[in-house]
DNA sequence: TGTACATCAGTGAACGCGCGTTCACTGATGTAC
DNA sequence: TGTACATCAGTGAACGCGCGTTCACTGATGTAC
């Protein structure tokens, strides 16, 4: 039947959040068509009157999910310290549909279609932008690639930290990125290239 | 028909390399087992004389795959300034087929069996150890979190390397995460917390 | 050493299942008068 | 404001295709005599 305007934008909401979180949680070649319609409350044939085909769906939901900067509502603005304890923590590793896209789809959208890696691109340029913003440096050069270091250090590290079955190791795997990132003077200061 | 011992052996060498490389060019759904036996110069019926499922493939695949430390027949111990030089580059990053396993299969083992996460977990564990003799650092356990920050930053470089479409700015990845490897010291100095 | 035979890895047709996709139908919505 | 009707999002059966898996058969291998 016909259904209120208000309910057609409500569900095509339902059906991407529904699919983000999905295709986080298990990858978007596992979740199909049925299990997306399902989660949002919609029998499977609704499911082309919202995307054109399933392909359609994963690109519209890299180009949603990765627009939700860092993870679980957390953003990087009160500075990357703050951003970073929230992001290397077990809640975060243990929560993947809810949690950074980076971590759950990045690797998948090597494979994907240029559509959904432009995409990425285009919401990780703004993400180091401003990442670049929150982190020290005494140039915007110099602070833009500390960025881009950072960032690429958190991801890593949940990515990581997710692969593994060993408890202790994953535990060891966030807090030793975390301490790092936090006390960067730490880690760095002992090694053999640090001499004045 | 039956065949000579030596080629049997010789068949399941070719599978499971056919399977590592394919799988970490397209992931391990993706790839079907026609389309490993037919990689390996088999037809489909030979799989199961070897794997008694593709589930079973898939454990040793990882099994095998992350024991080959880093990428491409590069090893840490030459330092893991070296190493990065290696790890960070463009024709790495062009490779996923040939190159680190981390980075191409990590993301996909958190939502596998936990024969899986078991083998990356035993695998990451004697890498850790390997990095950690490789890195600077005043003592034992500063060296193995370093090695575990460098490690997470290297890895996720590589993947948000791979997954834009931009090729600016995945360059500008993996240069940024290796000069900061390399040159420690200048991407921290200038830190709000760095003040002497 | 030579011969007969049991073994067994590879072949390719076949099966069942699930998935993406289509489509005739339904009936609430929103509009035209 | 009330009524008649065109619209169109959702439903669920159906389709085709590809994939994992099975199995009867083949014939080279390696062994027993």
């Amino acid at each position: 039947m016909k259904i209120s305007q208000d309910r057609l934008v409500e569900n095509r909401r339902r059906l991407l959040a529904a699919a983000t979180r999905l295709m986080r949680e298990s990858g978007c070649q596992t979740v199909g068509v049925a299990d997306v319609t399902r989660a949002a409350g919609l029998t499977h044939g609704a499911f082309y009157n919202h995307f054109s085909s399933k392909e359609d769906l994963i690109e519209q939901v890299f180009a949603h999910a990765m627009l939700q900067s860092g993870a679980r509502g957390f953003v990087p603005d009160d500075g990357i310290e703050a951003f970073a304890r929230e992001y290397l923590t077990p809640e975060h590793r243990d929560d993947t549909g809810g949690g950074c896209s980076y971590a759950a789809l990045a690797a998948e959208a090597s494979r994907l279609s240029p559509g959904v890696r432009e995409a990425v691109g285009t919401a990780l340029g703004g993400l180091i932008e401003r990442l670049s913003r929150a982190v020290p440096g005494r140039s915007k050069v110099e602070r833009r690639r500390v960025a881009i270091h950072r960032w690429s250090a958190m991801v890593g590290a949940l990515i990581l930290a997710r692969a593994v079955d060993d408890a202790a190791l994953s535990d060891e795997i966030l807090t030793s990125v975390l301490i790092s990132l936090d006390h960067p003077k730490r880690g760095r200061r002992a090694g053999t290239d640090n001499r004045r």
